[in-house]
DNA sequence: ATTTAATATTGACCACGGTCATTTTTATCC
DNA sequence: GGATAAAAATGACCGTGGTCAATATTAAAT
């Protein structure tokens, strides 16, 4: 037994959650986080309902641990970027994370009950991406043609808010002539390049 | 039967409704909107479960019924107001519908759902009334002593964004040593006072 | 090997939101 | 007032997320 895993969990844990989170991956490639049920991934698991539940808090966990990993790695590619030389720019590098957050009302649904992080006690997995985002890409936007005026990390954070709401309003009857990335772009601009 | 009431609803349905509505506020100022069943408010209400389903779409249509008009008083109160002088002022204008849509995560949760709309056809109470709040308070941020370079309505729009967003960090655990007040105050001059 | 304690798994069961064929009430027409 | 059609109310029923006492498995101790 390595030094890391001094835990007490046994091997048969993590290979049944592994069962679990490949037959749920299973299950969203085949029909869509929204249609996804329990019933059906324990039974592509082999396991008992009941086990399911032992490993994820809720289904809402095992949505979190499916969600986040794909949005961290989109995280991932943007950090890696040059810097940003324009809002265009910005959200050009942002609109694969905007398609996939909105592909479906189901999965954007569930980033916006986490992304303020679900229990105020435990935080989940896409709260703390959203966090280390605000540290991540502060470093990336400060080097950009953007006001100096403000904190790089106050500058993310806008940038995060920005992004909710151009998203939100999309699933909006009343708003939804205007794209996503339009309607963040002029957010963008008002926010990182004010005229006045 | 006057000109008003052409359409073929009965008496006997906004009767039944009132009941509904009535049992669902009695409900809730006992155990509050996250405690509150369905099954609970048909019982006080003395009709059958299938009813409720005739009257309200799902449980979050009543919810919507019974929130939005809630922060629609506050807001109301909001336009009243002489024009804001200072960001502060606006953040201490703010603080009663904040308190009331902190009070209960389930409260923000259902805000957070509809605000951008629930469902692209139909447009909900809250959707309406946070459509409405960026032009009722548009003109009443125009008034104070912030950036002109962009609209009001953008002005209010991002007020909207920054509003929600400091209101989701209050329920994340890694960022709740800041008040949803401090935050906003932060965010608010860093939007309206860009100090270039 | 046997006992023992901790951990993992099981599946019957429950809670609760939501549905729908049936029944009851109301309005309309002769 | 009786017949007829439309609208409203009913409650048994279902789907699905989540629970928990009972059982099975594993690891450690003697």
């Amino acid at each position: 037994m390595s030094q890391d895993d001094m835990t007490k969990v046994q091997a048969r844990t993590l290979k049944t959650r592994a069962k679990l989170l490949a037959a749920a991956q299973e299950v969203v490639a085949d029909i869509g986080f929204e249609a996804l049920r329990v019933e059906q991934v324990v039974a592509k698991a082999g396991v008992a309902k009941g086990t399911f539940f032992a490993h994820f808090k809720d289904k809402d966990a095992l949505m979190e641990q499916l969600i986040a990993p794909v949005v961290d790695s989109y995280l991932d590619e943007l950090e890696m970027r040059p810097a940003p030389r324009s809002v265009e720019e910005i959200v050009e590098a942002l609109t694969p994370v905007i398609r996939f957050m909105t592909a479906e009302r189901y999965v954007f649904d569930v980033i916006l009950r986490h992304s303020g992080a679900a229990a105020k006690e435990e935080i989940g997995p896409i709260a703390q991406n959203f966090y280390r985002t605000q540290f991540a890409l502060a470093p990336w936007l400060a080097k950009g043609p953007f006001r100096k005026d403000i904190s790089a990390e106050l500058l993310a954070d806008g940038l995060g808010a920005f992004l909710i709401q151009a998203m939100a309003l999309n699933f909006c009857a009343l708003h939804n002539e205007r794209t996503i990335e339009d309607q963040l772009t002029i957010y963008l601009k008002a926010w990182l390049q004010p005229a006045l």
